[in-house]
RNA sequence: GGGCCCAUGGUCUAGUGGCUAUGACGUCGCCUUUACACGGCGAAUAUCCCCGGUUCGAGUCCGGGUGGGCCCACCA
């Protein structure tokens, strides 16, 4: 057995384990026909560094994994970056100080793949500290040729089963941007703002109030509404209201949508301010006044607004107003205004033809799809449920932007779609043309439009069982993610693999919550109370991360606690020098079983077994925190504090019962760590190698087998210890109270004769020495008879 | 406006109907005993947010309220 050393490195151990993981392969996806446990795991954007809120989330999809490898699962853990979309052509362009513009989509890709093939491996040595055991080594880029393939590949599979269409209608439009965006990219933010009362007139020229933040829209205005119950202007119905400044005639209409009390219960209609204004556009055949331009500037149709920006022509028209003496007042007001998440810009809504996934008419079988798969915690269902229940929209899934996985379509001159063929893919339609369209070249316009980064990351099952390769598709056993990207990535990938394989995409689904500050406010770096993991590493240790990662219950946000990491490694000692003490003797094991056991030992069996028991169950539920406790619990309050001193005399001076004490030690130290395992799998596996290792003919501690609880073990001992240790405990508190050394002896009297409870009058050195008890209990006393020699 | 989650010692937290409510950090006192002072032992600190109900019994279940967080809707 390795001697070791006085004090566990962390800083240089863990590396070192790292390494040896590595080498031997200890997380490899194993060859043969065990059953399979695959994790969908998010591919987090390739910028800069890994995050608090990676760390917590990662580790605890990385417990699962280690507990199910060491449950003879084949764990198939993959991961990868996601470099699609907009964030990483922000991060490039700023990075390299260029301008995506300035290149052509394919040269940009090409740019973009070359730094993520430069950047990832650094990237991902954040993910390799932490000690997380997916397939670093094999990771993939949401922009490589595998995932541009299975994208476009799932592109023409919805296409074939009709399930996406292009359509020319009003979509959400980000100015500055110039894209359009889905329902799921909204933030909502409060403004300030005004609210203006603007005067129309009706046809004879009498004044009709209307309230609106926005009047540079006015322009725009193609209707006039009220609710079909306002009294106030039933007589308004089939006439027609002049629009100011612009002066054109718009019919008014009732539309139950209005609110009375909203406003003047009288609301211009304009294409486009809002949704509303969408539905009340379809809903009652309006026309279309298109003012604004894709960068969010009035166009030329707008003479005397033309060219101005959207603040710019709120302000000019706001003045315009004032003075021919339309605007009746004017309030400062802050209200809700939905933005673009990327750039916090006010989200218009633009016609403009677009590819959309036909969500809406499946809205049934979507919802169907969330009862089929396991929510853990449950009640997160209920966000998924209510997110498809309240869709408006069909899923966008085009974007004006250079950069993305390309639409492998084409257009002919009288405007058909041609699409690629399955195995020519991938393919980018700006260079390249179908086979079957070889030399007629020039008879088809490329699709300039990319994919929504979400078109791409909806695919990971996909991507990770190879599907665009023919390899059919099954089940993933385990989705991991957070619960603010239900609407998104759990939602999209439901989708997909609804549309592509009738098939929800795992079986599970397990939500984590968010790491948040200390005070418990979300973490930012323009708040700038980020906590940096990599220091909280190098300070600590990714073992003690990864113990308070575990430490917050399945789904729950967790503040950030230094102390939680304190303890962590506080953790780490005790485990390194009760592991210390027990080699020493460990040594003298032969590996055999007693033919029988003494109470003490026997006591801390049964208890083991309870915790080993809970843990189990606890981890199969995804419940990690719970194991966690269970093994904490055990391992500092009952095998440490009191069942190490018991065993020590008889260790120490006792060669008589030492079948007992070691078998005892040596079952009950393995099953501790390996069920730390999966929480710390540094120190522990440093400790297996140090004393299991060999014994058990076991590469590592993660690929060894997960502890069983001891089947043999009587109730009665588990009575009778916990009587021991109550009176231990007692002893301790009277020493305690009177000051006393716990070394001092008590009058020798005492030691080898009966004693109670009652009289207070037992010592640390005896009760340490007792070995063949025999207990009873009664309604006012205990009574301990010791047997010593 | 709709929905979901949460509310436990100073702080964070366990607790999914049953004896004097878990643990950590912090506080106070004591102890260098041959795994560990990066330790051990002990102590103090909780009207389990409030009101009602179900039950032999409620921190735990139900109803209502208050407070916090999140999601959705709300841009007139």
């Amino acid at each position: 057995m390795t001697e070791l050393p006085k004090r566990y490195d962390a800083q240089t151990e863990e590396p070192a384990l790292q390494e040896f993981w590595k080498e031997k392969q200890v997380s490899a996806f194993p060859e043969g026909d065990g059953d399979v446990f695959s994790i969908d795991t998010p591919p987090p954007t390739l910028s800069g560094r890994m995050h608090l809120g990676h760390a917590f989330s990662y580790a605890q999809g990385d417990f699962i994994a280690r507990f199910w490898r060491m449950n003879q699962k084949r764990v198939l853990y993959p991961f990868g970056t996601d470099d699609n979309g907009l964030p990483t052509e922000r991060m490039i362009e700023k990075q390299q100080n260029i301008r995506v513009k300035d290149f052509s989509p394919a040269d940009f890709r090409a740019l973009v793949l070359k730094a993520v093939k430069q950047q990832q491996p650094e990237f991902m040595g954040d993910w390799e500290r932490l000690g997380i055991s997916a397939d670093l080594g094999g990771a993939y880029s949401t922009i490589d040729e595998h995932c541009q393939k299975t994208s476009q590949l799932s592109f023409l599979d919805l296409f074939e089963k009709n399930l996406v269409e292009r359509k020319e209608t009003p979509v959400s439009w980000c100015p500055r941007c110039q894209t359009a965006i889905a329902q799921a990219e909204f933030e909502n933010v409060e403004l300030s703002s005004h609210m203006n009362t603007v005067r129309f007139s009706d046809e004879d020229g009498k004044e009709l109030l209307i309230m609106t933040t926005r009047p540079e829209l006015i322009p725009a205005c193609v209707g006039m509404a009220f609710h079909p119950d306002d009294k106030r202007y039933q007589h308004l119905l089939g006439q027609f209201a002049i629009v100011p400044i612009t002066g054109h005639k718009v019919p008014v209409f009732a539309d139950s949508s209005v609110a009375q009390d909203k406003g003047t219960g009288l609301m211009m209609v304009c294409t486009f301010g809002d949704k509303e204004d969408v539905e009340k556009w379809h809903r009652h055949n309006l026309d279309l006044r298109v003012i604004f331009t894709r960068d969010g500037r009035v166009s030329d149709d707008v003479a005397q607004y033309a060219g101005l920006k959207i603040k710019e022509a709120r302000k000019q028209i706001i003045a315009d107003l004032t003075e021919q003496d339309l605007l009746v007042k004017q309030e400062q007001i802050t209200h809700p205004v939905n933005v673009h998440e990327r750039c916090s810009t006010e989200i218009e809504y633009l016609k403009t033809p677009q590819w959309y996934v036909k969500v809406l008419e499946h809205k049934e079988r979507l919802l169907q799809a969330g009862e089929e798969i396991n929510w853990y915690p449950q009640f997160m269902h209920k966000r998924y449920q209510h997110w498809v229940e309240n869709l408006g929209w069909d899923w966008c899934v085009s974007r004006q932007r250079p950069y993305g996985v390309p639409f492998p379509v084409w257009y002919t001159k009288d405007g058909a779609v041609v699409v690629a063929s399955k195995d020519e893919l991938p393919i980018d339609p700006l260079t390249q043309v179908p086979a079957a369209w070889k030399g007629r070249e020039d008879e088809l316009t490329a699709e300039t439009d990319v994919m929504d980064t979400w078109a791409t990351s909806s695919v990971t099952p996909q991507i990770a069982l190879d599907w665009a390769s023919g390899k059919p598709f099954t089940q993933m056993t385990l989705r991991l993610q957070a619960h603010d990207i239900i609407r998104t990535w759990a939602f999209y990938t439901i989708v997909k693999s609804v549309f592509h394989h009738d098939t929800v995409p795992w079986r599970d689904i397990v939500i984590s919550g968010h790491a948040l500050d200390p005070k418990g406010k979300k973490m930012s770096k323009s708040k700038g109370n980020v906590v940096d993991p990599n220091e909280v590493i190098s300070k600590y240790s990714a073992d003690s991360i990864r113990y308070w990662a575990a430490s917050t219950k399945l789904g729950e946000d967790l503040p950030y606690q230094e102390k939680d990491v304190v303890t962590g490694q506080k953790t780490l000692n005790k485990l390194w020098n009760a592991s210390k003490f027990c080699f020493m003797h460990l040594d003298r094991y032969d590996g055999s079983e007693p033919k029988s056991l003494e109470l003490m030992d026997r006591w801390v069996l049964a208890k083991y077994s309870e915790m080993v028991l809970v843990a189990t169950e606890a981890f199969e539920q995804y419940e990690y925190s719970r194991a966690k406790a269970a093994v904490d619990q055990f391992f500092w309050g009952t095998f440490c504090d009191y069942y190490l001193e018991f065993v020590k005399d008889r260790l120490y001076n006792d060669e008589r019962d030492d079948a007992s004490a070691l078998y005892t030690l040596h079952t009950v130290l393995l099953g501790t760590l390996k069920v730390f395992a999966p929480i710390m799998p540094h120190i522990t596996e440093k400790l297996y190698q140090a004393g299991f290792a060999e014994k058990e003919d076991c590469v590592s501690i993660h690929v060894s087998t997960w502890p069983k609880p001891i089947e043999s073990v009587d109730a009665d001992a588990a009575v009778a210890g916990d009587v021991l240790s109550e009176l231990l405990g007692m002893v301790r508190k009277f020493k305690s109270e009177r000051e006393l050394s716990l070394k001092i002896e008590f009058p020798s009297a005492s030691i080898n004769a009966p004693v109670s409870i009652d009289e207070g009058l037992v010592d640390f050195k005896s009760t340490a020495r007792i070995h063949d008890v025999k207990v009873s209990s009664g309604d006012t006393n205990i009574t301990i008879e010791t047997t010593d020699e």
